[in-house]
DNA sequence: GATTGGCACTCCCATCACTATAGCGCTAAA
DNA sequence: TTTAGCGCTATAGTGATGGGAGTGCCAATC
């Protein structure tokens, strides 16, 4: 085997596989950056490997010696040395200053991430533990997603969050109106998954009961079943208060499949900020405000629900400034074109990218089975 | 004016104001470790201001020296100094080492909110443009909370939070069963106060639209305008599945009054970790858990909703062991005996309290103004 | 008695020099 | 291609040093 090369080849084609490693590949989650052809021999693949299983766990450079002494490689420590020069030619490892041992570039994490990454699974009586947890809870969504971001944060070392499941193509199952106040009306819509909707609507002049009723009756009998494109048509039909109303139930169902995050779940942030990277000041507030932050989210939204698989972003895959040192491995999870949302971990660029996928897997794999009991056609 | 004697009594007499100074005290917000019958010299407690706010602006020890040249305090340096020794053997201050300017101690922060803190409200341009804000805001509890923290994050320099409102003796106003699939219907629960409870239950057997109709109108015509109180003697009547619903409301009501957070809003945790007494680690750790933590409110809630005005725990008032160097700025929000919760602010000890407070104070009365207009009375 | 100026003392902190250490890069030989 | 050896380099840690800010105390003064 020889030289090595590397192609980064971001810009033009994005999210392929590399087909390097045959056996790994398989299904292995997708790296934003991907690296394609990237000769490496087994032995460096190996050593890179091991300096990045080192640092995630140690969090300290590691260097040519230490590799040679701890892991029976078959060759002397001056041969890794050029082992890790090359590697660090290539763009997948640097050292801090001259005479320190490696550390893993972003690129590295994603070559390693790519191609490199053992399968695992959570242990069998973790996923027990947590399946068991799942079927306690109440069956309900606000719940699971609670449960589901306590249980992402036990299992890895980042932060976890989910958002709120969204409706795709909403549909109206139900509405109502109620009196809340003489002049205050309090307007609950029901979609066919089992969302609720409400809105409050203030009123000029006071509104009784009985009428409220007979409007709700009314749009209930015309609108059961109305999608958002479907509404504008049968809107025609009505005419005063019942009209007003009807445009509300348009409004509040554009909206709903507009907004993606109708809440934001977090859970775990003190473990991630007790990592070692997270002494200094600013980097501490960088995490901080990822995590907080619901533009991000929603940046990635889209990428993340294209795709069934886990999705791992390092260091933001070059797009979001603010991001050096972070990674994000997020996965949606859901009934596809029904409802769904995203939910991942946000930690540390050093990360157990292994584990942390298999956490985020079986979490959401977890989610998708119990949604599809609910969910999975609506009647 | 001779020495200071210090009385520390709060075991066993709580939430008493020092009358010491008259003008100051009225109004102030209490705390709950006191002080009465601190004999201060005006001068001395001029200084222990000065001290106060030195510190809580720049972050350092303020020494005699610094004192006598930006105040005109009329005497010397000395002078100070034996005022600040005074100070420090009262307990108020201490000093890191034995060369360093005085800081306060938790005991000088108390004495300082209960006594010698100015009132001061927000800025009146700050307090138009909340309000606007408020007004923007669609007519809704989840949406004045989101803001409100939002809100109070930006006039403070701690982290926000505050708790969805609970319903106190909460009454049925109006249920709804809906089919979602073969064997799940969703229950929709709606109190007098407009708050809405959602529960699935799942079936052993298919059940129809119309009897779920039924049961409905069944159950809407006996429970609604019932109390968790009468309940148990109207499902008497039912039998069969109107009973089990019958007995879910119930379950629902019980526990929508005994659960204080039904969720927690936060906001605001990036610019408290900026704070420079949260650049190394422990402190950071405390912080982010006091504020991700649901058990600290919830001890903290029954205190507070107790009294009317802004609470200020500084240090935990030596009830909790995790929460040195960490205070809370606390106010109860709603419309009292019907729905209420709890919102504030969460900081180091090293806090402007006056400007916090207020803060506090107008956000709560703006919505306590904003709640009273939608659930003032029911009907 | 309160206030003041003076002075010695204490502790922190930044700086510098020094050493040990870990690791690299290069080269030449196997 | 691998290996051993050697020189180089940057860091972490140590100890000494000096300046500075601030205290504490005392004796004198108002």
């Amino acid at each position: 085997m020889l030289p090595t090369v590397l192609q980064f080849d971001l810009p033009s084609v994005r999210r392929i596989l590399s087909a390097l490693d045959g056996r790994q590949t398989g299904g292995n989650p997708i790296c934003h950056e991907f690296m394609t052809e990237l000769q490496l021999s087994q032995r460096r693949k190996q050593v890179l490997r091991i300096v990045i299983q080192e640092y995630v766990e140690n969090a300290q450079p590691v260097g040519s010696q230490s590799i040679a002494q701890k892991y029976d490689l078959g060759v002397s420590a001056a041969t890794i040395r050029n082992d890790l020069a090359a590697l660090e030619k290539a763009g997948l490892l640097t050292h801090p200053h001259t005479s320190a041992g490696r550390i893993p570039t972003d690129g590295g994490y994603r070559y390693f991430v790519a191609n490199l990454m053992a399968h695992t699974d959570l242990p069998s009586h973790e996923r027990h533990m947590i399946r068991h947890q799942f079927h306690q809870a109440r069956r309900e969504i606000d719940q699971w997603l609670r449960l589901s971001t306590a249980v992402l944060a036990k299992a890895s070392t980042g932060a976890a969050l989910a958002t709120s499941p969204r409706s795709i193509s909403s549909r109206v199952k139900h509405l109502e109106l109620i009196g809340i106040q003489d002049t205050v009306v309090l307007l609950v819509l029901v979609l066919a998954t089992g969302t609720l909707k409400q809105q409050l609507i203030t009123l000029e002049q006071p509104i009784f009961q009985e009428e409220l009723s007979r409007a709700s009756n009314q749009l209930n009998v015309e609108m059961s079943g109305a999608t958002a494109a479907d509404l504008p048509e049968k809107l025609e039909e009505f005419t005063g208060f019942t009209r007003e109303v009807g445009e509300l139930v348009l409004n509040t169902l554009l909206q709903s499949e507009e907004q993606i995050t109708d809440r934001v779940y977090r859970h775990g942030l003190a473990q991630v900020l007790a990592e070692p990277e997270f002494t200094d000041g600013p980097q501490v507030s960088r995490i901080v405000e990822v995590f907080e932050q619901r533009t991000l989210l929603q940046e990635v939204y889209d990428d993340v629900m294209e795709l069934s698989d886990v999705q791992v972003m390092i260091a933001g895959e070059g797009r979001f400034g603010d991001m050096q040192d972070i990674s994000l491995v997020l996965s949606r999870y859901g009934v596809p074109d029904r409802v769904g949302g995203l939910l991942g971990v946000v930690g540390p660029m050093r990360m157990p990218y292994g584990r942390t996928v298999g956490a985020v897997r079986y979490v959401a794999t977890l989610l998708n089975e119990l949604m599809h009991q609910l969910y999975g056609q609506s009647r």
